[in-house]
DNA sequence: AAGGCGGGGCA
DNA sequence: TGCCCAGCCTT
């Protein structure tokens, strides 16, 4: 490799690598501009606040069903010091089948700390934000970023699939990894913020609309003549995709059911009465009586939500927390 | 590093 | 049916 041609040569590669690169992100923020989705948390009006609650509620949930329960929480409780006030049972109430209703509980607990520990203000350092129940890597710097105009690195799903197939030419991304994803993703974020923000948020929008895992919409993305992976004719994944647990007859289904129970009887159940609840809520209608192992997991289930924070004992009772 | 954690939309 | 979804947290 001493050869000075082949310096040169990789010197040239280099380059040209970081030319396509600055192209991809004037491309990106060119074709966002002109054709993202108009959420309201897009709004240049909408508060930090409504930008934290949309970022939760768009954790592994997609924006379209997350659209009209913002707008319900946004009316509920516009601000932080509003939902402290609430009681956290109503928030898992109104979050209803939004899907992981822990993040219901963790962002009343960020409305609390918010209103004890930042005057009431949503924090803008990305520290600060980190420290948050629910808000991690990802949602710290979409805060830090969409909010506040901090230059932070945003990297979600969407993102490392499109940084994966334009930049490194692979069809699939490597697995999370905050730090080097993060890293990556620096290098390429411009140094004014506004157009930062707007890259962040144009690749997460390409990712989605135009980028998507199974049916990529090369035809109408913005940057199909700079796609490594395009321009080396599709590559198939190289690893095997990691199964996932099933769904059906899975203890995270029959939690569902159970927070389901909860949510509709206010003042709670008999906790050993909870069986025969989930049983009417219709589960797979077997015979009149609740088979005893089945019962047993359902309590077994109905401690470990009161563990998470998100069911409470109450005498012999059990119900959503105060 | 891996696994648990909801629920719905869509091919 | 299986896969995916603007992740986070614990072990």
């Amino acid at each position: 490799m001493n050869e000075p041609a082949l310096i040169a040569s990789v010197r040239s590669d280099d380059a040209t690598s970081a030319d396509r690169s600055v192209e991809i992100v004037e491309r990106v923020i060119a074709w966002f501009e002109a054709n993202q989705r108009p959420f309201p948390w897009r709004d240049p009006d909408c508060s930090a606040w409504g930008i934290l609650v949309s970022e939760v509620m768009s954790q592994q949930t997609q924006m379209s069903r997350v659209e009209p329960k913002w707008r319900e929480f946004m009316e509920l409780w516009p601000t932080p010091a509003a939902m402290a006030e609430a009681p956290v049972a109503e928030v898992i109430r109104r979050w209803d089948r939004l899907g992981y209703p822990r993040r219901a509980v963790n962002l009343h607990r960020c409305a609390v700390a918010i209103v004890a520990e930042h005057g009431g203000s949503v924090p803008s350092d990305r520290d600060a934000l980190l420290a948050l129940p629910a808000i991690g890597a990802y949602t710290s710097a979409a805060v830090a970023s969409f909010a506040f105009l901090r230059r932070e690195p945003v990297v979600d799903t969407n993102v490392r699939r499109v940084l994966a197939r334009a930049i490194h030419g692979e069809a699939v991304a490597w697995p999370a990894n905050s730090k080097r994803d993060e890293r990556e993703m620096l290098a390429l974020l411009p140094e004014d913020p506004a157009r930062a923000k707007l890259w962040n948020a144009g690749a997460m929008e390409l990712g989605a609309v135009k980028c998507q895992s199974k049916k990529p919409l090369c035809e109408a993305c913005p940057i199909a003549e700079l796609c490594t992976w395009r321009e080396r004719d599709y590559p198939a994944a190289t690893e095997k995709p990691r199964v996932q647990a099933k769904f059906e007859g899975s203890d995270r289904q029959l939690r569902g059911r159970v927070m389901a129970v909860l949510r509709e009887h206010p003042d709670g159940v008999v906790f050993a009465d909870l069986p025969e609840f989930v049983e009417a809520s219709g589960v797979p209608a077997a015979s009149g009586t609740v088979d005893v192992a089945h019962a047993n997991r359902t309590l077994q289930l109905a401690e470990d939500l009161v563990r998470d924070g998100l069911a409470q004992r109450d005498g012999s009772r059990i119900r959503l927390p105060h």
